[in-house]
DNA sequence: TACTCTATTGTTAAG
DNA sequence: CAATAGAGTA
């Protein structure tokens, strides 16, 4: 893409590198064996670019595209960089024949994770047809685990099932013993360590039991493979070179799965930024990137990109700035020979409703100047921040797709067709089971668990259904469910027909459940529609949860692709990408950095790298808007229904210099001259209760 | 036993 | 406010 500055006249596609780039992709090429490589690579210095050519570069020297595994971020990750390389192919190989290599191992770690145990189950004694647990199954089975061994009768309310999930993930990502997660990381919770300790054991045990993984067993099984002095060489010995992208967002599990493959990092190379880490949250560290050269039993060798072919200088000049003031960090300096004089601006603005206007403003004034709304994006920490744009943005007509904060599978139509499905699929999976038999009139908690017992002891599950005396009431909708249940369970049945049938039972219990039954049809008819794209009812259910879909525009299903949409995302979202236009929507103390996030220094690091991927993601606009002003989740007892914020922390006075400050008066005058205590008296009272936290 | 109501609590990013 | 836990009612 923007990698060449000048086009060269050869169509040797490696001509367009500069020197670092191609000693990356050149790196022991020829040489019997590669040694390990890290690719420090700053934002917007052709990282994808050079990970693709370097698997060209590869394929063309006789590697074989079927034993390179390739560890993506995100499916979307893997479908580009394997687009690319197969285009550096074409071009190199000029014959028309040679379109995208198949590479069939790239991908993210929990479904490359995922396949490699379906591959395997025999040997670690698993069944081959587990299924695996979102985020939802997960917290539901530790609260189910934590009400049976007994800890739902405390006189101390115990933590949460979601919070007991994490720690317990965590625990599983850093590799760190439960006293030390809790105290740096879940203080307020160091006093259950015992019964912590007891409910991830019975949590162990209950996904054994039940033929589940979650997400964190795709990678600690893997990792227990990757070590074991048998399985580990030969799973190593599958692959000659492992390629890894976004490695500052791994954790320390992840890296063990590597060096487990690979005790001695041949074929491995590693890119990433360490200003760029911004996965912590879920247990990723950049101790991973440093230590790096220096875990393997041959030293890795070290490329940095530090040249920028993405945004302005000026651009560079601010995010270089905000990234300057970190703690700590290899020290690295964007440049760029793309000069502007345009600098990025800073709005000041009176409250989230102007800001909604202004952006849309600014965007229309973009589009008029040939710039199309698919590179133009706008940014922000958390998916709610964008609300009051989403409802402007559809007042003026203007298309937008959302990435990021999509809580598809959390929607309960969405769970309940899942999980139908995982029952027919594993019907040792209780959840599944579970929330299935509830659906079904005059049959709750203790009938469905009855069934379920009932499904453990048998031999074949149909058969346990099919004895089954439900209560006198049920019985016309229980007939019905035993009929679906018996095509499901029945070999032979062509997917996607599976799920037809599926939603043919449903939705009268739809119907019946819910009031906006309607809304929720579509959503099961668009999940009948991602359906179809599947093999196999296995490959589609973990799949889906593996990679759901990321996007949303509103609910009128996937815009044309032909048609002009803008981009709305977290930051989070938008690694990886870039823009012509970007605008920072709530550059705000208690966005970014966010409230949530100022307990510790690493934390508010964190937030200030957030800062700087979401800079550094513009080309050529660049707009931080700053509203005086926004609206936060009433709290009760404070009765507050907005709160007065001043600029992000992370924008100092002296940094002012590399921006243009626009300060946006409202027509509605009347508003902002509110009275000055008010908003003095808001923050005493923010203070006060910061305090406390 | 199934379902409804009330009190209480936390509230971010995502595989 | 929204989601949840657990008590209360049909």
């Amino acid at each position: 893409m923007s990698a060449a500055a000048a086009v060269p006249l050869v169509d040797d596609p490696f001509a367009t590198l500069n020197p670092e780039q191609r000693a990356a992709v050149e790196h022991d090429i020829g040489a019997g064996s590669s040694r390990p490589l890290l690719v420090v690579a700053g934002a917007g210095s052709g990282k994808t670019n050079t990970l693709a050519h370097r698997v060209a570069r590869l394929i063309l020297s006789g590697a074989d595209p079927q034993r390179i595994l390739l560890l993506t971020f995100s499916r979307r990750a893997a479908n580009e960089m394997t687009q690319r390389a197969g285009n550096v192919l074409q071009r190199i190989l000029k014959s028309s024949s040679a379109g995208a290599p198949t590479l069939p191992w790239a991908g993210t770690f929990h479904s490359i994770g995922a396949r490699l145990l379906r591959e395997f189950s025999g040997r670690i004694g698993l069944d081959e047809s587990f299924t695996i647990h979102d985020r939802g199954d997960s917290e539901d089975l530790m609260g189910l685990v934590r009400h049976e061994i007994g800890l739902t009768q405390t006189a101390k309310r115990f933590p949460l099932k979601g919070t007991c999930l994490s720690i317990y993930s965590r625990v599983v990502n850093a590799r760190e013993p439960l006293d030390l997660v809790l105290k740096s990381t879940f203080p307020w919770c160091m006093e259950w360590e015992a019964e912590l300790k007891r409910l991830f054991g019975a949590y162990v045990d209950a996904k054994q039991e039940q033929n589940v993984l979650d997400y964190d067993d795709l990678l600690l099984f893997w990792a227990e493979m990757a070590s074991d002095p048998e399985l580990g060489p030969e799973i190593g010995s599958l692959f000659d070179h492992v390629l890894v992208d976004e490695y500052q967002d791994t954790n320390r599990l992840q890296a063990a799965i590597i060096s487990g493959m690979k005790p001695d990092g041949a074929g491995v190379m590693v890119v990433g930024d360490d200003a760029q880490s911004i996965y912590s949250f879920r247990g990723a560290t950049v101790r991973n990137i440093l230590d790096f050269p220096k875990q393997f039993s041959q030293p890795a060798q070290l490329i940095t990109l530090d040249r920028n072919y993405r945004s302005t200088q000026p651009i560079l000049d601010a995010s270089n700035a905000v990234i300057a003031a970190a703690l700590e960090r290899h020290a690295k300096t964007l440049w760029t020979d793309k000069v502007a004089t345009q600098l990025p601006q800073m709005v000041l603005i009176p409250d989230e409703a102007e800001q909604a206007r202004w952006v849309c403003n600014r965007i229309l004034e973009h589009r008029e100047a040939g710039i199309k709304l698919t590179t133009q994006a706008v940014l922000f920490r958390a998916a709610s921040h964008s609300a009051a744009l989403e409802l402007e943005l559809m007042r003026r007509n203007i298309p937008f797709v959302k990435f990021g904060g999509l809580k598809f599978l959390e929607a309960s139509h969405i769970k309940d067709v899942l999980a139908v499905l995982r029952f027919a699929q594993n019907p040792n999976g209780r959840m599944a089971g579970f929330r299935v038999l509830q659906l079904i009139p005059g049959i709750g908690p203790a009938t469905a668990t009855r069934l379920l017992d009932a499904v453990a002891e048998a031999p074949e599950a149909l058969d346990a259904v099919e004895a089954f005396t439900p209560p006198g009431k049920s019985q016309g909708d229980w007939q019905e469910f035993v009929t679906l249940y018996r095509r499901l369970r029945t070999p032979g049945l062509r997917w996607p027909a599976d799920i037809e049938l599926v939603r043919d039972w449903y939705l009268p219990h739809l119907e019946r459940l819910h009031d906006d039954a309607a809304v929720r049809a579509a959503d099961v008819a668009q999940l009948a529609q991602l359906a179809g794209g599947h093999g196999s009812r296995e490959n589609f259910l973990a799949e889906i949860t593996l990679d759901p879909p990321e996007a949303t525009s509103d609910r009128a299903g996937p815009p044309l692709l032909d048609e002009d949409y803008l981009i709305l995302s977290t930051i989070h979202s938008s690694k990886g990408q870039e823009w012509k236009s970007v605008h920072v929507l709530n550059v705000v103390d208690g966005c970014i950095p966010s409230d949530m996030s100022t307990g510790s220094a690493e934390e508010i690091e964190e937030e200030r790298r957030l800062l700087y991927v979401a800079m550094t993601r513009a080309k050529e606009h660049l707009h931080l808007v700053v509203p005086n002003r926004f609206f936060i989740k009433q709290q009760a007892q404070m009765g507050d229904r907005h709160v007065y914020a001043a600029r992000t922390r992370f924008l100092t006075p002296a940094m002012l210099k590399h921006f243009e400050e626009c300060v946006w008066i409202t027509a509605d005058k009347a508003q902002s001259k509110k009275p000055m205590p008010d908003s003095v008296r808001m923050l005493v009272r923010d203070r006060a209760r910061n305090a406390w936290k």
